[in-house]
DNA sequence: CTCAAGCATAAGTGAGGCTTGGAGCCCGGG
DNA sequence: CCCGGGCTCCAAGCCTCACTTATGCTTGAG
């Protein structure tokens, strides 16, 4: 087995003819370059060098070596040059998965900005929803996966006792005790209702009052959380629009065919026409987190874009104080 | 610095997708391979594989380290094979370099039998007299180097005290020491006479009996050694041509411009006409020789050579004999 | 002849690789 | 529900290998 040190050494001893030349070259000393060239010799089985007293020349082997060292060195320092592009920030794709209203706010701004911190670096992305864009990630298919979990079921995976199985499919979909979460903004949601409704008068208002409106719900992880919520302030809402596209929800709740309770993020880059914004009581928030593989996050770009994300978050939060 | 190895073991495990199966191809044990993945994901700074439960996969930069590993290792079992292929004697070049009278006997022979022995080497043949040769040979511009000596010149240098230097220009070019000396053949020097000479009756002449003839000399060492004998003799030979070329010395005799003292190898190709050989007293050899370096002695296809050499003059020795 | 330069060798030291043994984890079968 | 098989990582011990320093030898130049 050829190593490539060995190559090195041999290329330089070609080059400058000598072996302690070599080795001021390599920056060692002249035994190891002489004890190098010897473990050459005999893992080749045949001399590469000939001694003769003034100068060092090759043999035909020898020849053949250092003329197949400029090649698979040239390989080597390539590899190298590409793997520490990727690490150093200079090169590499992320995949990267978001929800709608996450791929639409918080995704451009974080991009921006790792374009602007790191040019080379480029980023793939997908809409999905949670639930799919978690198995995305676990089946390789992505690196970083934008999703969102409701408050209170920030525990929905009891190792393995409890209730646990929502849904007979997801299995572990919904676990994330394996993943790197990554906490980025906590989204607040609050009410939207027709600007000619009869509490739109009001700042705040209790779910309660919308006991007999028509709903307009979301995607089904939203629809979900609101069954819960309504179930708690004691009535049943009932839906009969749903859509995962909340500018489709703006638009029919501008339309006063209903109410719905959409998170803050979904108007941020709406300007809902026909609707206002009421906050309902009790609070309910989603907190917005991007995921990954605990491997992946040690990834230099995956990193990169996590931090990029979490800064965007903080910008989002902050214009959103005023 | 990456190692060759390395790569070696990353390809067998993004091939196989695991570590366990990756030492089984590689024939060692498991942690060997996760150790060797640990420390070329230490020495590139950066995750190259992913484990996530199930599956195996690699980051984007151990996909470009498979990828060039590729390349790399094809350049490095190449580089091996080829070598491999010199000191296998399936390939390789030797320079060659002989006095005429060598190339046309025992150096055809000896190729002959080295091409049946080894086809794939090839042997590349220039002609040169000893002085010139031996020159060659340290210089590098051969690797084997026909020569011959006249007994009694053997120890021509002793160390460095003595008389040597008999020419100012040769300085060591006849001080073999330094070489490797492969005796092949003693080669006899008979006289040739032309046919209707006045002792061409006889089987033995002492060389005192040519006192006076004209003589045609070989080439520069030979005449020495014609001129050397000669004055033991008791006399000093009148030589009117002196030239290279044994044929034309032997066209010279047949044609009675004169007697000559020449090799006897020097006959062995060629058919005297005109002339008959008589044996000389005293008897005079001189020994052919093959020479290289001691390093490029321990070279495949140069010790082939020299042994192909070596048994070619065993032959031709052989059918002296009858 | 002396000096400088270069290669080879020997001995000591240190790092690094390989192995064995064990623990944790996940999966599939009884 | 438990349990065996397979996989990975971790730790410890051993051993090999590579580098260093120090020394001797040879060669070529002044």
């Amino acid at each position: 087995m050829i190593e490539a040190r060995h190559l090195r050494v041999l290329r330089a001893v070609a080059a400058t003819g000598s072996f302690s030349a070599a080795a001021r070259e390599l920056g060692c000393t002249q035994p190891a370059v002489s004890q190098q060239m010897k473990a050459l010799e005999q893992s080749t089985g045949t001399p590469l060098l000939i001694r003769t007293g003034r100068e060092m020349r090759l043999t035909q082997a020898g020849d053949a070596l250092v003329r197949h060292a400029a090649g698979i060195l040239a390989g080597l320092t390539a590899a190298e040059e590409e793997v520490a592009a990727i690490a150093g920030l200079r090169a590499g794709r992320v995949r990267l998965v978001s929800f709608p209203s996450g791929s639409s706010t918080l995704v451009p701004a974080a991009l921006a900005a790792l374009r602007a911190a790191h040019p080379g670096t480029r980023v793939s992305l997908v809409e999905a929803e949670p639930p799919r864009s978690v198995e995305m990630l676990r089946e390789g298919d992505c690196d970083v996966a934008l999703a969102f979990r409701y408050e209170g079921r920030r525990d929905a995976s009891q190792k393995k006792g409890g209730g646990g199985r929502r849904e007979g499919e997801g299995a572990t979909a919904d676990d994330w005790d394996d993943l790197v979460v990554r906490p980025l903004l906590a989204d607040r949601l609050v009410g939207l209702i027709p600007e000619n409704h009869r509490l739109s008068g009001d700042d705040a208002v209790s779910i309660a009052e919308f006991a007999d409106e028509s709903w307009i719900a979301g995607c089904p992880r939203c629809r979900r959380q609101l069954v819960d919520v309504c179930e708690s302030a004691g009535f049943v809402p009932r839906i009969d629009f749903a859509t995962d596209d909340y500018p489709a929800v703006i638009g029919l709740v501008g339309a006063g065919l209903g109410v719905a309770v959409l998170p803050e993020l979904a108007l941020e880059s709406v300007r809902p026409k026909g609707a206002r914004t009421v906050t309902v009581e009790p609070a309910v928030h989603r907190e917005i987190v991007a995921l990954t593989l605990p491997d992946l996050a040690r990834v230099p770009t995956v990193a990169a874009t996590l931090d990029q994300l979490a800064a965007a978050a903080d910008r989002l939060s902050a214009a959103a104080a005023h």
